[in-house]
DNA sequence: AGTACATTTGTCCTTTTAAGGACAAGAACA
DNA sequence: TGTTCTTGTCCTTAAAAGGACAAATGTACT
């Protein structure tokens, strides 16, 4: 999900993991979790991809938080109900 | 939303926080919480509650996951997308 | 087949954060 | 006033984050 749109986007931009890798400071093993959702990423690196992608954090946003809800969700047989739930939850307010 | 189920469940069967508390081995001020949810409620204590108060498991869980979805998502104003994400994601599945 | 580069997987370590829970003391209330 | 409920602080343990490294696997080229 967050993993698909950051690979898709380093290979839009013709980049290889190392490049990305560099930029932020880590070993490209670190960049492939990300990208395979291994690793959870950090706001903060949220940011720098976004900058080094050229699109705005913004964007990366929504994915990135479904990504955490799917964590937490995952393996749950309701979890489809649970979500309904927040739905409601939230636009109650 | 899980606290309020919570403490429904238990005016509806007449009893205190008190008793509640010694049914799971902790004191009041950790039943109170839970009702009010400053403290996450762990499977297990789920499981111990819903058979104090005569429900099944099942029934609480939604409200259990829905709550922890709700903690992740708190805060964020692209929750709603977010929420959406997954549950189309779910269901490709 | 063999090398060179890219990616993935697995293990390990350290640091940060969250869970679980006790206790004391403050509100509500009957 | 006594009981219930709530709030805040503190402590300890258990996980999760962040990240390095090595080794395996994949891929493309000649």
């Amino acid at each position: 999900m967050l993993g698909e749109k950051l690979k898709e986007l380093r290979e839009s931009n013709g980049l290889v993991q190392r490049q990305v890798a560099a930029a932020l400071g880590v070993d490209t093993a670190y960049v492939s979790k990300m990208e395979n959702n291994d690793k959870p990423v950090s706001r903060a690196k949220l940011k720098s991809l976004a900058k080094f992608y050229h699109v705005t954090e913004k964007t990366l946003l929504p994915y990135w938080l479904a990504e955490k809800v799917l964590t937490v969700v995952h393996n749950e047989d309701c979890a489809t109900d649970a979500l309904k739930i927040v739905l409601t939850e939230i636009d109650k307010k």
